[in-house]
RNA sequence: GGAGGGGUUCCCGAGUGGACAAAGGGAGCAGACUGUAAAUCUGCCGGCUUAGCCUUCGAAGGUUCGAAUCCUUCCCCCUCCA
């Protein structure tokens, strides 16, 4: 390659790398990197690492996963660690409390579940799985001792999260402070060039180029990408907070969780979740403020376009129609979910709990009653005891349609379909 | 090891013998309004077979007609000193 077309493809990649980036460092030695290895044509190892705490992949996640994606597309090299080890401990980032620890059955499945969605969006066939346990399953007390020696307590405690629980008086268990140094350790082992993460993963990425420099490799450059805020608008979006919106969630549901996001986030998402250029992106900010514009037509836009991302354009077309069809023009969706229930008399109250399982206790789905905002067929219902017959005989329903708040299902008779 | 402070319902936080299922705020849920947006207003917000009953204030015992509140022991957290 002449030294010229070499600087444009650095230039090339460079641009792409750099786009919706929150931090590059530095930026001088990923250059470096990348005219080594387009000599030498030898990929990148890009890391990204993930704890299978909580298996599933949310809009957040796939900020990194697309900019992993980007890199693959590039000609670079994945490297997916699975923290089977670091789960032990929990990454305390972000967090104001130690996590709970798991089985290790449960690390296993969730491993599992997490690479399923993974690869819905990175490529399987351009990335190498590694587990944790594989090297630290081996180290001994003494390798442990090497590594917690090449760095410091006030190095750890420095960090945002350690500090705040420390001056709020909140525990911090002593092995929660090795976890940035198995994290940086993985980076050793598997001498990785590049390695993502959120903002808020910034210590550990920084804290894996100074042990990588002490066991004589070379440093990792690190990526910081933006945290996407939730449902809520305002927290990351996080499973444990609840405002989160999952990709392999069922198309409506993810439908209608975009079109519950506060209109300021529109833009936001179009740029950080979708597949839409920055250009296009542009187009649909400025459209935003232009006076005359309904938010509610660019975020039904956003809505399909994500759907379409994870579950294809028919699919996406689907749950917009049926979003209309159930929120605009009020009418029963075409494919409500359906309990079966023995045929006889039932208070009000039961077959409401019957038809949402696990949802309500009897005082909760009473006050509901009570507020109005249970739907019986259609019709307002206030009476808890009010008898309902469900089955086939004249006298009885063979259908029932109970709505709460946002929920709503159909209720027939057993054997009947 | 010593001295002191503290553990209240999902979270923060009031409550020092009865009016306490426990103030207030937040979160959440529901209703009105709407665009499953925001803002606003209203209601609910431990459980149950709901005019009543049961369980809860770190844990276990005890005092008392009666305990989140008093006593004992234990567990946990924090601060300062060593």
């Amino acid at each position: 390659m002449s030294p010229k077309s070499k600087n444009a493809e650095i230039e090339r990649q460079l641009e792409v790398i750099r786009s919706g980036v929150e931090e590059l460092i530095p930026e001088d030695e990923l250059i470096r990197k990348l005219e080594r290895s387009i000599a030498s044509r030898t990929p990148l190892r890009i890391k990204q690492g993930f704890d299978p705490t909580a298996p599933d992949i949310h809009l957040g996640h796939t900020i990194g996963l697309r900019k992993l994606r980007q890199f693959q597309e590039l000609g670079h090299q994945v490297v997916l660690i699975v923290g089977s080890y670091t789960a032990l401990v929990g990454d305390p980032s972000g967090r104001s409390e130690t996590r709970p620890n798991l089985t290790e059955d449960a690390v296993l499945r969730n491993a599992q579940t997490y690479m399923d969605q993974f690869f819905k969006v990175v490529d399987k066939d351009r990335t190498e799985v590694r587990w944790n346990g594989e090297w630290f399953k081996t180290m001994s007390f003494v390798d442990v001792l090497r590594l917690t020696s090449r760095f410091t307590v006030a190095r750890i405690l420095e960090r945002d999260d350690f500090d705040i629980r420390f001056k709020h008086g909140e525990p911090i268990s002593v092995h929660e402070l090795l976890y940035p140094l198995m994290q940086a350790y993985d980076s050793v082992v598997i001498r990785a060039d590049v390695e993502i993460g959120a903002t808020e993963q910034k210590f550990n990425l920084l804290t894996g180029r100074d042990i990588q420099a002490a066991y004589n490799v070379e440093p990792q450059v690190i990526l910081t990408l933006p945290v996407l805020e939730g449902t809520d608008g305002v927290r990351r979006m996080s499973k444990s907070l609840g405002n989160y919106i999952g990709i392999a969630e069922p198309p409506k549901e993810i439908y209608g969780k975009v079109m519950s996001l506060p209109d300021k986030l529109i833009e936001r998402y179009f740029r950080l979740v979708t597949d839409a250029t920055s250009a296009e992106c542009d187009e649909i900010a400025r459209s935003l403020r232009q006076a005359g514009t309904n938010p509610m037509t660019v975020k039904k836009a956003l809505a399909h376009r994500i759907v379409r991302m994870y579950h294809g354009q028919a699919t996406a077309d689907f749950a917009q129609s049926e979003f209309e069809k159930q929120f605009s023009r009020r009418e029963l969706p075409s494919d409500l979910p359906t309990v079966e229930v023995d045929a006889g008399a039932f208070r009000a109250r039961d077959l409401m709990m019957r038809a949402f399982p696990n949802t309500y206790t009897g005082s909760s789905a009473g006050s509901l009653f009570k507020q109005g905002a249970v739907y019986v067929n259609g019709e307002r219902l206030t009476d808890v005891a009010k008898e309902i017959r469900v089955g086939r005989e004249p006298g009885a329903q063979a259908e029932v349609v109970i709505k709460v708040g946002r929920k709503i299902v159909r209720i027939v008779p057993k054997g009947a379909g």
